[in-house]
RNA sequence: GCUGGCGUAGCUCAGUUGGCAGAGCGCCUGCCUUGUAAGCAGGGGGUCGACGGUUCGAGUCCGUCCGCCAGCUCCA
């Protein structure tokens, strides 16, 4: 058979040739760093016969064919999937009792749902100082580099297997698996697991790994069955990539908007309300700017603001469906006899304000946007800090439009989240939610909705993974990752469309045939909401704000008492430019009030003594550049003006400057 | 919501076998009148998350509740 390799060279291979022995043929060095195959779009193990592996159709065709290194993505997660096995049979070695439930591999790294018992078959609960020793034995079988091997076994053999060992979960799992499934089992050295594989060729080839915590998860996801004990890990290519990223975690936990929110004044989050965040004057200013930037986009594009009732009644949820499908989420109260309910979306909202009037073909796009505040009720457990908040303010608009009219509509959507995320210099991934198993309306308009919203996407030139089920229940989902300096993905904005809620509230216009037709409604939000938006710019920017969204633009410091009339004087022109300034006149001594400026990450300090007050000018201190010299004060109030009204950049970015990183290659 | 952990001054945290509630930073006052990463001195500040129990005596032990953190689950 003829394999075609990713450069394109053609090798002739028998059927019995395993894929270690093609690399091999390729070259040594490239056997000694192969990890796993690609044979067709399949991972396959090094040991693997090709022909065993190859698609059907490869008799003699041409079979794409590749070895993978750890600089694969998926040789990495082979890499990965070995390393969970690692911690099993470490795990294994040091309480001998326990059973394993699943260890996959996910983003960044792998975990391992165990339950931990010692010999005698006692739980034994793992705490963080456990970690250390449970590597160290993983470090041993690592150096031991066991050879892995795979078997493939009779259903009933791989069943009667297990249930001697007294591994229940691995028994469910076998009596899970689909009729035709191969079950296969991976050996090193003493251990081995039920595992589809593939794996590396021998323990030995893990070079850097390290195990991050240990917490409960409940087995199969559901509280109602045993909690087991879930270790994480990662594991990389080398010792370098495993720092690197444990230094982003370390990064990530010093710019957790939880803390820097209070500590710039930004937001407050209190007992008294939990899943209300308080905003401080701070925050309550950079909300104000994001919020008016979104208003400032969106009313050249034809967008019209409303503004609708936070409570309604329980009539209108249930003529939208939230009754049935969404209560469970909702804040809900009776009054007099009356159920009603807060709203947790705007849209049946403007469901009604659209059937409130004839409309024509000729108003088509109705666009309405709204800002206002909806709650949602969230399991305490799930609250975290602005990302996942009972309060929250989306940047909502609703376009009821003719269904030939969605193509321009999503190309409209589109270009206002790139305009927004590439000002935030973030970028995005889509994914497509199709239909939940709880869902209002025709299977068929479900997929023709799809279908739009595929099409909606390819038309704007990108790419989306799927993500089935995941939909709203009224209709599909696009939803936008965005990726912040750190590398971590959130998802903020949203666009859905929708033929379920048009149909529920009888909307329609009349067309240019002077019959009535069905509009369609697209739901769409680009911060997605504000105070999840906000929690993520302050982890993006690790609250070092651009001079635009900065709530302090410029701090005015005075040196000594008689410079407070010209600090106030300076403060009051950035002001007059439209600049939001602050001064400190304290009387501390101007190295002190410095730190206190950098601490609160003010883009510009500019101090003002006898020199500047003499001549007219400050000396501006720049938070990435330090100390700049005097400058007319004029000449520094246009600059920052224009600095802000373009929405540049901070000058030293977003991305955090990493010990891996030599200056040259700063993302 | 479930499992586990935690809750002491505005913040970060000490507080021993149950025996007079502490430190650093911040805050306030005074001195200094300040020149680019923390000047000196003094001072105020606590229902030890809430409620109940055990005890001569509870920040400490027990119970219930509330909140927070991690994970599960869920999602903007």
């Amino acid at each position: 058979m003829a394999l075609v390799l990713p450069d394109g060279a053609v090798r002739e291979v028998q059927g019995a040739t395993t894929a270690a022995e093609v690399a091999g043929a390729i070259g040594p060095r490239l056997l000694r760093d192969a990890l796993a195959a690609r044979v067709g779009d399949r991972v396959v193990d090094l040991s693997r016969r090709v022909g065993d592996v190859a698609p059907a159709p490869a008799e003699g065709g041409r079979c794409p064919f590749a070895i993978l290194t750890v600089r694969d993505p998926q040789g990495l997660e082979v890499y990965r999937h070995t390393t969970t096995h690692i911690l099993a049979q470490a795990v294994r070695r040091l309480w001998p009792g326990t059973r394993l439930a699943i260890g996959p591999v996910i983003e960044d790294g792998f975990y391992y749902d165990m339950d931990v018992r010692d010999a005698a078959g006692n739980a034994v609960r793992l705490s963080a100082e456990d970690l250390p020793r449970i590597e160290a034995v993983m470090a041993d079988v690592i150096r031991e580099d066991l050879p892995v091997s795979r078997e493939v076994m009779a259903r009933a053999d791989a069943r009667a297997l297990f249930e001697k060992d007294g591994e229940d979960f691995k028994v469910e799992i076998v009596d899970g698996l689909p009729a035709g499934a191969e079950v296969t089992l991976y050996r090193q050295g003493e251990f081995y697991d039920l595992c589809r594989g593939p794996h590396l060729p021998s323990t030995g080839r893990v070079r850097a790994f390290r195990l991050l915590s240990v917490a409960g998860a409940y087995w199969r996801g559901d509280e109602r069955r045993p909690m087991l004990q879930r270790v994480y890990g990662t594991a990389f290519a080398g010792q370098e990539e495993l720092e690197r990223y444990l230094w982003v975690q370390e990064e990530a936990k010093r710019r957790d908007h939880r803390r820097l929110g209070p500590e710039l004044g930004l937001f407050q989050l209190r007992d008294e309300a939990p899943g209300f965040p308080f905003w401080l004057p701070r925050g309550y200013t950079l909300w104000r700017i994001l919020e008016n930037w979104s208003r400032q986009l969106q009313e050249p594009l034809g967008y019209t603001e409303v503004r609708t009732p936070i409570i309604l009644r329980s009539e209108l949820w249930e003529r939208s469906g939230h009754w049935g499908h969404y209560r469970d989420n909702m804040f809900t109260m009776e009054r007099e006899g009356e159920r009603f309910a807060v709203k947790p979306m705007n849209c049946p909202a403007h469901c009604l304000l659209f059937g409130s009037e004839t409309r024509s073909y000729r108003d088509l796009p109705v666009r309405f946007a709204e800002y206002g505040q909806l709650a949602r009720y969230e399991r305490s457990g799930t609250l975290h800090g602005l990302l996942r908040v009972r309060s929250l303010h989306q940047d909502d608009a609703h376009i009821y439009c003719a269904p030939e009219q969605i193509g321009a509509e999503m190309a409209g959507i589109f270009g206002l989240f790139d305009r927004i995320y590439g000002t935030l210099g973030m970028t995005y991934e889509i994914r497509l939610a199709t239909r939940p198993e709880d869902f209002i309306g025709d299977p068929e308009v479900w997929r023709k909705a799809e279908e739009d919203l595929a099409a909606a996407v390819g038309a704007a030139g990108r790419d989306f993974a799927l993500a089935p089920g995941e939909g709203a229940f009224y209709g599909p989902k696009l939803e936008f990752h965005v990726t912040d300096a750190l590398g971590r993905k959130w998802q903020c904005a949203t666009a859905q469309l929708d033929f379920n809620f048009p149909e529920r509230f009888d909307l329609s216009y009349v067309g240019s045939d002077g019959q009535r037709h069905r509009p369609v409604m697209i739901h769409r939000a680009i911060f997605g909401s504000l105070e999840r938006f906000i929690g993520v710019l302050i982890e993006h920017f690790g609250g070092a704000f651009p001079a635009w969204l900065a709530p302090v633009q410029a701090l005015v410091l005075p040196i000594a008492d008689r410079h407070g009339p010209y600090a106030d004087r300076v403060a009051a022109a950035l002001r007059e430019a439209g600049l939001r300034a602050a001064v400190d006149g304290g009387g501390e001594k101007i190295g002190r009030r410095i730190v206190a400026g950098r601490l609160q990450k003010v883009p510009y300090m500019l101090i003002a003594g006898d020199r500047e007050a003499e001549a007219g000018t400050v000396a501006v201190r720049c938070r990435s550049r330090g100390d700049l010299g005097p400058r007319p004060l004029e000449q520094v109030v246009e600059a920052l003006r224009a600095e802000a009204a373009s929405r540049a950049p901070a000058p030293e970015g977003a991305a955090p400057r990493t010990p891996a990183q030599s200056g040259t290659d700063g993302g």
